[in-house]
DNA sequence: CGATAATATTTCAATATCAAATGTTTTGAT
DNA sequence: ATCAAAACATTTGATATTGAAATATTATCG
């Protein structure tokens, strides 16, 4: 289903390229989420808690760094995630306008309750491609993500 | 920024992939939203007025459809357009469970008008990949988007 | 013909999301 | 040391988003 945009050639294969790249990352999302490995949480709370497993404590503003979403998301996702108990906020000792936020022990034994079935749910759907391609499609990713235009 | 999850190859590279494709859309997205080509239109806002002014007169189910929301969100973000007056509802003559959606002249005016911007925005940005590389990942995509599982 | 199934939209509750404004705390320049 | 600027988190207000349930219409079939 290509564009029907009438303009330059190096604007339409732009253009199709777009719409491929989110249309593939926003199926693929739906796709995984229908398998329900998430249990009860959201992507974003799913997100925030598998960065606070793999990488340690971080403040508010580094988890909004690492999953890419305003300060203001964060701080009402860390709400929702504190209500439960999964992870708790400590204020930096030393610069008190952070707030540190640590996994607790539940938080810790639901994700990795959680993580083996989503990452096999996210292998089955990636079978799609091979595993030449898998790698292709990540530094093209990777390539495109990390551009600094003008 | 490798994935720390231990799983076997065929999961690591299969998440390693999912990781950069969504982060690749993302700050793709991202970065295309700091162009401020869309006007006052949300991103689904806009992404409606264009398929309908590229495909034409749709029911609300064809539109869902077409830009991957849920119908009750498409019920909203109709009701956000119709209010300047951008579409139209009428319901459908021969079916009259479904609702077709017109772009009024005012929303036909309003993406010619826009659309010229926004397109060279992603051009733009889309600069980071060579020609070949955009084809490339536009397959991988259009691959992985279509892939139907189980 | 009429009950039931299928389809389309709407409503609802909960969470997500952002940008802008606000309040603290820290830093840096003089 | 002081004070302006920067950095961080929170709040606020608006819209987006989803999934499930409710509603309305049409299609099917015994």
């Amino acid at each position: 289903m290509p564009t029907h945009y009438k303009g330059n050639s190096e604007e339409i294969r732009a253009l199709n390229t777009y719409i491929k790249l989110t249309r593939a990352a926003d199926s693929f999302q739906s796709r995984l989420n229908s398998h329900k490995t998430q249990g009860e949480l959201s992507p974003t709370q799913f997100g925030v808690l598998e960065a606070l497993y793999h990488l340690g404590t971080m403040s508010q503003g580094e988890i909004s760094a690492k999953v890419l979403k305003s300060s203001g998301n964060i701080t009402l996702v860390i709400d929702n995630l504190e209500k439960p108990g999964l992870v708790r906020r400590m204020r930096d000792e030393h610069d008190r306008r952070m707030v540190q936020v640590v996994l607790t022990q539940q938080g810790r034994e639901l994700i990795e309750e959680l993580l083996p079935g989503h990452v096999q749910a996210i292998a089955e759907e990636m079978c799609a491609l091979e595993p030449h391609e898998q790698e292709e499609l990540g530094r093209l990713c990777r390539k495109l993500g990390t551009y600094q235009s003008s």
